[in-house]
RNA sequence: UGUCCUGUGGUGUAAUUGGCAACACGUCUGACUCUGGAUCAGAAGAGUCCAGGUUCGACCCCUGGCAGGACAACCA
């Protein structure tokens, strides 16, 4: 036989092209080998999954080459900001696992700086201050294709240009009616070329320096000066900048004073199916009612999967998986789905639980006894133990397990039919009960004592097994069903409606009737369930002594209604 | 009729920098007889946007197209 092992090529992975991009820099010795990203978020809402993907990045660069990465509120916006989403922020952040230490900024430290860096400019002749209206500008600027004019007031005198700049710093002017532009070239084919804004006037007390300033610089003219001040070599963003990048370099151009420069990088923000991201129209569900709140367990923000009951760990292999690019794509919800259900599937304590309950009286059961039953805790890992499960005369079990007329696929309870209850013993149907209206109230079985435990001794089978909870010592609780938020693959690329119409009403099913096994009162350790058949839960932190309330993470896929039809 | 970016199975990514395309999710099939959506074992599915060129050989380099995206906020 041939060795053909030897070209079996082992996989290995090289990373993202901003891995490459950075092995690439420190083999070339650059900034002696120094590694410093950051992450930073302006504070004008919660962070969602898509900051996640940033996040992963720019921590996971530094923890895989070694290196820092700081954490920056990017808030030259005072209109927007808020000391509650810093808070969430940094909480998220956390929460996800990444660390940033002393290394805490905000462009607002740096508004001195930057003010200083303006009167440099203007001092060298590369900035001016505009008394043209927004609109003028605006209109100056021209168009991508067309180039623009330059301001009448571009070629002031420098003295003239430092006395105004003052003026708008304390306050002499009013808001919109001065700005200050670098000096670059209206006829640029790059847009943000054309004598950009660097500073406006907004007299709206920002959430750190309060009534301070009431020159604000703009994203532009703050975002480069701050990653060179703060030391960043790698700059990561994502693919909308990629156009600012000349604008990015020409500041620190300006600025720079040895070899050092920090570098720009974009790369592609993500998309999910079913999924908006947008901070603004996240802002407008909660702000609207859509949703209750930035955590609702139905938003994509961080907070709202932390409540689902999403962890960290599952968050961040998504992240993984859906890799580093330069392509705008749109990745499957169901890939992160998927990621916590790995994740859940490893830990996660198994119960029973009944989501809508039917009660079975078992007739020639003992009445008064109560045998405990042994459980698995999780198949996936003996370490985890059993429980013991009390069992009773009567118990619950799940309406959509029983049928009177059943169809032909349908192979759990209906009359006449034995089936398993797991870990307990084979039931079969003898009679159904009714009331008035001809609705099943409760449903009668006899059981073998032969099969404690789930097995027959003369060896007959049951084509089904059910789950099921002791009427007497089930808890009571709260199960909400979530689906996905919106029905649309992808609602902010419909253009033509609003994105609201395609939310889905039935996002949000409350079921307030449920019963799940004792053993879940008794493990408060657990936040964390696999319901038996149901999926993947979580205990709400809203959850009180008296009313237990459960999240339904994700659920398992449903085999069940596919075979219902298959069948019809 | 501009500038910049991008084009690999259904989806998201990879290809040792030129050596006849790999991985994950999804899908399908089978196994597991105390559930199985878990787990295990298999399978199908792209010839890399198109057309030329360079080369023994191209997803990768060159030329020309085509398609998609970003840019005309005193937002970030």
């Amino acid at each position: 036989m041939i060795n053909t092992t030897e070209n079996s090529k082992e996989v290995a992975p090289r990373g993202n092209f901003i891995h490459q991009l950075i092995e690439k820099d420190l083999s070339e010795g650059k900034n002696n080998g120094r590694i410093l990203t950051r992450f930073p978020p302006e504070p004008n809402g919660y962070l969602h999954i898509g900051h996640a993907k940033s996040i992963c990045l720019n921590f996971g660069i530094t923890q895989k080459y070694g290196g820092l990465t700081n954490l920056r509120f990017d808030d030259t916006n005072p209109e927007k900001e808020e000391d509650e989403y810093v808070r969430s922020i940094m909480e998220d952040v956390r929460w996800l696992g990444f660390e940033w230490g002393e290394r805490l900024y905000y462009a607002s430290d740096f508004f001195q700086n930057l003010y200083e860096f303006a009167l440099k400019l203007i001092h060298e002749g590369k900035a001016y201050v505009d008394d043209q209206d927004a609109e003028t500008i605006s209109k100056q600027k021209g168009t991508p294709t067309r180039p623009g004019i330059e301001s009448p007031f571009r070629n002031r005198s420098v003295e003239e240009n430092l006395l105004l700049f003052e003026g708008m710093k304390n306050g002499e002017f009013d808001e919109g009616s001065k700005v200050l532009r670098a000096k670059i070239d209206m006829s640029s084919p790059n847009m943000h070329m054309r004598d950009p804004i660097l500073y406006r006037i907004m007299k709206t007390p920002h959430h750190r320096t309060g009534d301070k300033w009431v020159i604000y610089p703009l994203y532009d003219f703050a975002h480069g000066q701050c990653d060179y001040w703060e030391g960043i070599t790698h700059s990561v963003c994502t693919l909308e900048f990629e156009v600012h990048r000349p604008l990015y370099d020409w500041f620190i151009d300006q600025l720079k004073e040895n070899e050092y420069r920090p570098r720009q990088i974009e790369f592609a923000r993500l998309n999910l199916t079913y999924t908006v991201m947008s901070k603004r129209k996240l802002l407008e569900l909660v702000k609207d009612g859509y949703v209750n709140g930035w955590d609702d367990p139905r938003m994509p923000t961080i907070s709202g999967l932390r409540r689902r009951g999403y962890t960290p760990a599952s968050i961040r292999n998504f992240a993984e998986r859906v890799g580093v690019t330069k392509v705008e794509g749109t990745s499957d919800v169901t890939l992160l789905e998927h990621s916590v259900r790995e994740d859940l599937n490893k830990t996660v304590q198994r119960v029973m639980g009944v989501i809508n309950p039917l009660k079975v009286v078992i007739t020639n059961y003992p009445d008064g006894l109560v045998e405990q039953m042994e459980a698995i805790n999780n198949p996936e890992n003996p370490d985890a133990g059993t429980r013991l499960v009390p069992f009773s005369r009567e118990i619950y079990i799940e309406q959509e397990d029983f049928m009177e007329n059943p169809p032909n696929k349908f192979f759990r309870l209906s009359p006449g039919r034995e089936v398993r209850l797991r870990y307990a013993y084979f039931v079969k149907c003898t009679n159904v009960i009714k009331d008035e209206v001809g609705n099943i109230t409760e449903v009668h079985c006899n059981y073998d004592p032969e099969s404690r435990g789930g097995n027959s001794p003369d060896g007959r089978k049951v084509k089904a097994t059910l789950h099921w909870v002791s009427a007497a010592h089930a808890v009571k609780a709260e199960v909400r069903l979530y689906d996905r938020l919106f029905s649309v693959e992808d609602p902010a690329g419909q253009k033509d409606r609003d994105f609201k119409e395609y939310l889905n009403p039935d996002s949000l099913v409350v079921m307030p009737n449920c019963f799940v096994e004792p053993s879940v009162k008794v493990s408060p350790a657990f936040s964390h369930f696999q319901f038996e058949r149901l999926g993947y839960f979580n205990v709400d932190p809203d959850s009180t002594a008296e009313k237990l309330i459960f999240n339904r993470t994700v659920s398992l896929k449903d085999s069940w209604s596919k075979e219902k039809e298959k069948a019809i």
